[in-house]
DNA sequence: ATTATCTATAGATCTATAGATAATGC
DNA sequence: ATTATCTATAGATCTATAGATAATGC
């Protein structure tokens, strides 16, 4: 039963992997350590040997979730240099995204959810909040550092709200025109 | 134990109210039906003969909600008719709003749990959004509807990114940035 | 007679722990 | 000898239901 302590470490890899979808999907509340665990492969009574807690568990995963999400902006940069921006609206303020909560932002996924967790927790948000704005602020050209940090929040709030605005609705018509009025303004603030 | 029916219709009105404020203050999921019932004082059996279902009970406690939070943004505008967009900027962008989370908006304090709730309880939202936007579009002053339109859902957005945000972050002057910088834009666009 | 609320409970699920097992790593 | 994982379980909590109670409303 017992595994090498690399395969060990891959399966803790993948349980936090695993769970920073399974959060973004169902939130932290819902879903359970034995489910998780039964995705990751593994049963619920080896969780223990790997994490303190849930709670332990969520601000791991929140981390691994906030850190891809960063990456993901980062892609974008990446694939249009000439204008990251666009790159960065095309793929945030789309219905694909909209629709793939499990492997889209966990800032919109989880916010709500992380308002409510522990000093641990928000600090894994924190951490990838400023992450995404250091990425964001790399895209707008201004004049001042006080503009440009100002710039990014307002176009990280905007599309934040907007994905959120668009996910709580049953009418596709109207998230459709909450993406594409945010774009719209995303490109007037850069 | 029987109690008449207008006190049985009130005390259906007190679970939808007690409902509205704890779910939106530890999330859908974060709170059972026994605590929930306790806290309109009554005991956990008397909840079925007043709610289909515990989701039943999330759609309607939601609609109260957003139905609490337009008023908020109605009176804002009373409060300041001169100015009514600032004054509804004053009171959503505040550390108050940023801290009341039981008493705030249902759009950043469940918006992440709603995504993930039936088309019932996403019809709640639905209707409390448009409200929203309506309202908004009214301290607007603008050429075109399509513009109105598109502002007002900027704005909505905007606010809520903005919460959002704050809400998961540790540091209290992050989180003051967020609003400040939110405000800031807002006034711009409108 | 009806019914709003109560107490009690069924059955499922939750987090966390205990002890067994078997493979690793010294 | 150590330990990663397993099965099993404790104890709490979850939603939902059943049956008793007592006041309402006909």
């Amino acid at each position: 039963m017992r595994v090498s302590r690399e395969q060990a470490t891959r399966n803790r890899q993948n349980v936090i992997d695993v769970a920073s979808r399974l959060f973004r999907e169902h939130g932290f509340d819902g879903i359970g350590l034995k489910d998780l665990m039964k995705s990751a492969g593994l049963t619920q009574g080896a969780f223990y040997k790997q994490f303190a807690s849930k709670e332990d568990l969520i601000a791991q995963a929140s981390q691994r979730a906030l850190g891809g999400s960063t990456e993901q902006w980062i892609e974008a940069t990446e694939k249009n240099p000439d204008n990251p921006l666009e790159a960065a609206v095309a793929f945030y303020l789309s219905k694909d995204h909209q629709e793939a909560r499990m492997d889209g932002c966990p800032i919109v996924a989880l916010g709500a959810d992380a308002a409510r967790q522990s000093p641990d927790v928000k600090a894994s948000f924190e951490a990838g909040v400023k992450a995404h704005l250091d990425v964001l602020g790399q895209m707008i050209s201004t004049a001042s550092e006080a503009e440009r940090e100002e710039k990014s929040i307002a176009i990280l709030s905007l599309m934040v709200g907007a994905l959120t605005l668009a996910r709580v609705v049953n009418d596709p018509e109207m998230a459709k025109s909450f993406l594409d009025a945010a774009a719209k303004k995303v490109r007037e603030i850069a």
